[in-house]
DNA sequence: AATGAATGAGTATTCATTCAT
DNA sequence: TATGAATGAATACTCATTCAT
């Protein structure tokens, strides 16, 4: 039956095409801002076309967030979180976050900005898969760090520790970033950031007193 | 005269309730979400009145941001941007952020929604004044990463990047917390986030080799 | 394609239906008192789908006016400014506004009301479209009496003054006449306004003799 | 009892500035514009006060309107329609209204404004004292015509005609120059308009002394 | 009388959603 | 399916009026 078959295909592309404009349009203006007659003149469709697609903005919306926060953890698995060196791996994450939030300028803002009706806390009104994807995402981060500490690459630190940091380093660079035109281009910016936050965590081959600590005072050890 | 004075007083009393009303409000709904109607009610005042106090929601809101970002900052200064040990001052620091977030639960979301206009940051809506405060604060903290270098207390590291790294990973540590409720009281959470980020960064006094390496591969020079 | 063409015929009378409903409204109310939503019942639409059609309560006011003197100048030119005899075509312009002032009971708040935003003008809020018929439809008219005087047929005054005193006699009988109910049928007013100030104007033919006033008996004067 | 006089002395003075107020801001922004608070802060009161003196906002606009009226009839009798010239009462008229148009720019709105919830007519609005003294004033006017026709200065025409066409002439003429500004000083424009007025009606004295033409080359009879 | 803070009904405008074609 | 005109609930803001002090 290749009639249906291409008239699936047709209804996929034009799927497709609706969530791409309504991406563009919700990092634009954000989610209130936005509004689904933008979006349907961004997605060359009547408005009415949307709602034979989609249950409603929300959902759209929803599907959007998902949409990005999936590209970007594929993305990251290919070519990140899959490398064996979690030294490399952890580099390749920094970069790979870098050059996205530049490519999506505002890209920040889905994953930041109160979702619609959100109550209490920011992450909440995104929709349930994306949450998992993000879950997911902090999982396979800290497993490279485990694998780093187990590996005797980085220093005993708690791997959930770790990577909870990174996300913090990694956002609060970019959102100064995205604020204050930064002066050095993003390679550079980037080898920096990656050299400099590995470096705090690297184990220090301090001679034969390897010390265990898991964190803290590691300075101690060295006196004795 | 007393009753010109009692006048006063109660006027400014309302102004107050009307603010803290709005920081409610805005703190559970988020700005677009937020209503007039609701903040009045929230209030126990007419809507009318509160434009009597405020010339309309942006207002109430750039004022309610910049309350809850001034007491940050005045506490800040009082309990630890005025301590001259930089260690305890950035111990100091995380202590307070932490008992802040705690006690304005849904804080953040102040701090990093969308403000209304906001195109593209987080921050760009935000009231001048606050962003001056905002701004401020982080030169302080610079300040005080800037004098722990200079004395020996820290590693040989831009203060201005340790300055940002401690915003995000506080930023990343509440915002998981916010979500996921945390099998730790306070206090503990606090003393660990203190004794690992410091940890990180203090000088190691590893010896006659204490090599300034403001940054970076410290491990290297051990290899070869 | 007839289906897309009876879709745009649609529309466009939806327009007039709304401009029409917004006419009444205006001319019974003025345009403070009246009300959006009163247009809309008016127009028997939804108050949204005025805005699909119109800016808002201005534009449609703007709209209103523009079409009013429109019609009125268009009618102007057809029956009155066209005609070759300057003293047929001012006739024709005091028949004209009369008829139009009883055809459009109120038609002169409309424009003498105060416009929106007005400023001690009562022309300053027209739309510039309306106010450039305005002032086009005067020159008309001044052409008219330049032509009168040029040909002999009225007195050598200037033109302009001439156009300007039309204007005002018409428009305070048409008031008068909005507030007392006149005691005669329009046709005779309208005659007797063309013939007095026809006269007043009229080249008199100084010779002996003392030529038929279209009215009165002005000879009593010289009897005495 | 001294005491009590001085107090209603006081009062009687407070509700002149409060009504002093009232008129400058209607006059400057019209009634629909104008708010009860911008007129109580130019009398320099409180809001509650204005109620104390006056029933609201439509009862402190009649008695504006019916104040700035009375005045203008004042003066008029005074010094118009006193005079037992009719031909100077009239010159004396159009010097008046001029002036008074001139001096309170923005007076005009005040008479041909749409009054608050009026219906189909502009004066409709007016207060009936405000409504009586025009009554009065223009019966006054068609007095000065009656006598001027009686007495064989003016043409045999209609007095209460020739009121109404004083009266459209002149505003014709004041509304044009509160929008084009006149290049011509105030006495100037008075006295052309005066002539031309009265020429047009003066009873020409059918001699052979054609005299003195108010204006204009009427003179092309003499060629003759 | 004077004050001015409090009130809340009233209005223009927006925009997600529906539905007849 | 695609369309886009029609809908009307929702919302920020205004301002005349009241009333306790």
């Amino acid at each position: 039956m290749p009639s249906q078959t291409r008239k699936q295909r047709e209804r996929e592309a034009h799927r497709r095409e609706i969530l791409a404009a309504a991406e563009r349009v919700f990092v634009r203006k954000g989610y209130y801002a936005a509004t689904v007659e933008e979006i349907a003149a961004e997605a060359e469709f009547a408005v009415g076309t949307l709602y034979n697609f989609f249950d409603g903005k929300k959902a759209l919306y929803h599907a959007a967030v998902s949409e990005i926060i999936g590209q970007l953890y594929a993305d990251a698995r290919r070519r990140a979180l899959g490398l064996d060196d979690p030294e490399q791996a952890v580099g390749a994450l920094i970069e790979l976050e870098l050059e996205y939030a530049e490519r999506h300028r505002g890209f920040l803002r889905v994953t930041l900005e109160m979702a619609p009706g959100g109550e209490l806390d920011p992450a909440e009104g995104l929709p349930d898969e994306a949450q998992r994807v993000i879950d997911q995402y902090r999982q396979d981060v800290i497993e490279v760090f485990r694998r780093g500490v187990e590996r005797g690459v980085f220093d005993a630190l708690d791997p959930f520790y770790l990577a909870l940091c990174l996300e913090g380093i990694v956002k609060a660079f970019i959102t100064y970033w995205s604020r204050h035109e930064p002066d050095e281009p993003l390679a550079v910016r980037c080898e920096k950031l990656k050299q400099t936050f590995i470096g705090r965590i690297k184990l220090r081959q301090t001679g034969p007193a390897a010390e265990a600590e898991p964190r803290v005072d590691r300075g101690q050890g060295g006196q004795s």
